[in-house]
RNA sequence: GGCGGCGUAGCUCAGCUGGUUAGAGCACGGCACUCAUAAUGCCGGGGUCGGCGGUUCAAGUCCGCCCGCCGCUACCA
């Protein structure tokens, strides 16, 4: 490759304001799994994580807190800084949308919309409820007997107008549906195109795109008193970090965007409303839209009311890292919704990664340090055994490599661990504490064959799991510049020595009454 | 209400354009092994594939109806 493939994937940028939780360390760890998967495939990547740092309610908070909303903003934006930290986030870039690059990409991308004829000036009329200071949905209000309409907390709510800048969206259905049926995976998983292709189908209004009922936002150029509103601020941060408005950036290059990692709640906004705006600007659109599921912890819904949500960092530190990232990635076919319980998290950690994979490295490399000095044998002549076993972990690459490529993490792991649970019999039917003094030529070609094959594990999981990864080729003696997946061609040479191996993963115990 | 999807072993799910005795993992039972983090391997029980009726030489796999569940049906960042 003369040039290399350039891959850029993106986690939402998350509301300041909120709490970091399982779902928000669930998104951004799927993007990061994906971005070291890529990186190790040869890809150059640009990997970009941040934070959406205006509106009415961070105003506020700020105010309530006593401070400024930008000072406030680079206290609060630590928290989702140090979550990516404590994941061992490997992003790129993290942007926040109170810098001036940004400012200046929004300037710039709604120039381009308004001279494209896809602005103009209205009201935009909402029920308003003085005494909460909010508007509501109309689908959120009630029509007393009396003909009073309540808004949900049961304040009278009022038809309240201000001036607003519109986006045409209305004019843009049909060149979008165009676009979905020309980029059939624009949107995955499928059930939510379908849902998003039905939703444009039905009709699109325009959108409100700017406001004057608060401040603390971007201003609109040339328009005094209007900030813009959510979309265009906040979807832009996505050209923003690839250096838009500046199409000579280095980083432009990355653009469109290879990868949007979302929350269904917040599909929409990506699949319509985002292609709608770069179309108009002359901008290519994103090529992908993933939105994933939920988590519900211990089958309940995790909300702030029933104290249940899940504090990502209390999970780390009982579990460790890996066994947390592995376990998001691997208990749920991605994209479908999925429950966080002590027992399942347990029982991945015990049985997948201590019992199955762990131990399988330990019986391996702990032989070898025990009865051969620590010297990993060189291979002698293979048998159709071994080049059976070998055939599956070679095979291994190519396999997770499609599945990435549709975001199919669970299955890219259950692949791996089809390789694990093959080898685990391999040794069992090859039992080479047996061969130590009837065969040890032999008994030498079974332990390097081992060794290849958690060589290619060990490398091929180190996006899920870096860390334990690192480790375990370590005690394989694997040179650190030989851990990208061009590696994988070359075999393990063997006749080195190893160090004498520790446990992967510690095991917990499953403390009962714990759980459902 | 409209549109879309789902309902397959105790649990979580695979089963592409219909084709031999319906699969995996977990859980459960038995056996083997004892190199290993009391780990692992092998074998096995168990399913009227939501219900009814069609199309077909042949249907979880297509069609119709019914029952149950879920998602979407726009301005919260």
């Amino acid at each position: 490759m003369a040039d290399a493939a350039r891959t850029y994937v993106t986690t939402p940028i998350y509301y300041v304001n909120d709490v970091p939780h399982i779902g928000h360390a669930y998104t951004t760890l799927a993007c990061d799994v994906f971005a070291r998967f890529m990186r190790l495939d040869g890809h150059e990547v640009f990997f970009l994580t941040g934070t959406d740092e205006h509106g009415q309610k961070v105003d506020k908070a700020a105010a309530a807190a006593g401070m400024a909303p930008k000072p406030f903003t680079d206290k609060v934006s630590e928290n989702f800084r140090a979550l990516a930290s404590a994941m061992d986030i490997s992003n790129d870039d993290f942007i926040r949308t109170t810098e001036p690059r940004h400012y200046r990409a929004c300037e710039a991308l709604w120039r381009r919309i308004h001279d494209a004829g896809d602005l103009y000036l209205g009201d935009y009329g909402g029920w308003y409820a003085v005494r909460d200071e909010a508007f509501y949905r109309e689908s959120e209000t009630t029509v007393q007997p009396d003909g009073t309409r309540l808004g949900p907390t049961g304040a009278p709510v009022e038809w309240v107008k201000e001036p607003s800048w519109f986006f045409r969206l209305s004019a843009w259905q049909d060149r979008l549906l165009a676009f979905y049926a020309a980029n059939p995976d624009f949107i995955a998983p499928e059930s939510r195109r379908n849902e998003v292709i039905s939703f444009v189908k039905s009709g699109l209004e325009d959108l409100s795109v700017s406001r004057t009922s608060f401040t603390w936002g971007v201003p609109v150029p040339g328009s005094d008193g209007h900030v813009m509103y959510v979309w265009l601020d906040a979807l832009t941060n996505y050209i923003t970090a690839a250096g838009y408005p500046d199409e000579a950036h280095p980083r432009w290059r990355f653009w469109p965007a290879d990868l949007h990692m979302v929350g269904k709640d917040i599909l929409r906004f990506h699949a319509v409303y985002w292609p709608a705006f770069l179309m108009s600007a002359g901008i290519a659109p994103p090529k992908r839209v993933f939105a994933h599921g939920w988590w519900t912890v211990e089958g309940q819904k995790m909300s702030k009311s029933l104290g249940n949500v899940v504090d990502p960092h209390a999970v780390i530190g009982e579990f460790g890292l890996d066994p947390f990232r592995f376990f998001l990635l691997r208990e749920i076919p991605f994209g479908a919704d999925g429950d966080f319980s002590r027992r399942a998290m347990i029982r991945r950690l015990n049985i997948d990664l201590a019992n199955e994979f762990g131990n399988l490295a330990q019986r391996t490399l702990g032989f070898v340090a025990r009865n051969l000095d620590g010297m990993l044998p060189s291979p002698d002549v293979l048998g159709g055994d071994d080049e059976a076993l070998l055939a599956q972990a070679k095979g291994l690459l190519p396999l997770m490599r499609a599945e990435m490529r549709r975001q199919a993490f669970h299955a890219a792991l259950e692949s791996a661990w089809q390789v694990v649970r093959e080898a685990n019999s391999y040794i069992d039917r090859q039992a080479p504490w047996k061969l130590r003094k009837a065969d040890p030529v032999r008994m030498g070609t079974v332990l390097w064959t081992l060794a290849e094959t958690l060589r290619h594990l060990a490398i091929l999981l180190q996006p899920v799991m870096p860390r334990s990864m690192a480790r375990l080729l370590d005690q394989l003696g694997v040179d650190a510049r030989d851990r990208d997946f061009a590696a994988l061609a070359r075999p393990l040479p063997g006749g080195h020595a190893v160090p004498t191996p520790e446990p992967l993963f510690r095991k917990v115990e499953d403390k009962e009454g714990q759980g459902a």
